[in-house]
DNA sequence: CAGTATCCTCAATGATACTG
DNA sequence: CAGTATCATTGAGGATACTG
């Protein structure tokens, strides 16, 4: 029996400028997302500890970025009822498969970045 | 002797909001320039190919990401004075490395969006 | 072919103030 | 603490026309 039956599991296809493939590879290198997923890959933090390791970030955008990762099923959120309220971020099992990629380009970039600016200065 | 000496390649910091590897990243991130880099992972382009490959990007926008990509040392880019003119644009070694942490991350997603979707479908 | 120049629009981002 | 609401800004991005 050739297959002639579509796949269970179809894959994405970035080149297609319709395919849901783009808003989620958007969602994983955006600007604060990256940094948000690669944070979380060290372990959970809370929402007032991100805001403080990532530099420059305002709470709105850090809020819309977490429910942008936690809508795509990267990223869980925990609330507890304490007061002050407190509430947790931490990456799912789909989310450090993503976050490890994202991870490895982060370092090779802060590895690198003195190479580049070398090259900037050239160009 | 203890290094008390600065290091030759100091290593970027993606957490401070003043660090050039913020800058760097984006570019490798960016919504085009990521697509870029991993359709000339396959080999040197020229530019209409470019443009006909990835889906809905603009001619305006193609240059621009392009001429980052270049001033940073990725993307190597060679013209002939033949007519009709050719432009072909390759990576270079720098923009190899980079480009293949780009292309985990896009296959990566590219395998694992049906996921994502049914994750939307519970958020 | 491989772009550039110009105009235009809107969505992303930031600043500030406020709330449960 | 962990956000939301609102307003203001601006830069990304698209459409169109033009050029070497």
């Amino acid at each position: 029996m050739p297959s002639n039956s579509k796949p269970k599991h179809p894959r994405g296809n970035l080149y297609a400028a319709d395919c849901p493939s783009r808003a989620v590879l958007d969602h994983l290198t955006s600007r604060w997302g990256s940094l948000v997923l690669v944070v979380l890959l060290e372990r959970k933090h809370r929402f007032s500890e991100l805001v403080r390791r990532i530099g420059g970030v305002s709470e709105k955008m850090l809020a819309q970025s977490l429910r942008a990762l936690e809508g795509d099923g990267f990223i869980l959120r925990e609330v507890f009822d304490t007061k002050p309220p407190m509430v947790e971020y931490s990456l799912t099992a789909l989310g450090k498969e993503a976050a490890a990629h994202v991870h490895a380009l982060t370092q090779w970039v802060e590895r690198n970045v003195s190479t580049v600016l070398q090259a900037r200065e050239r160009f």
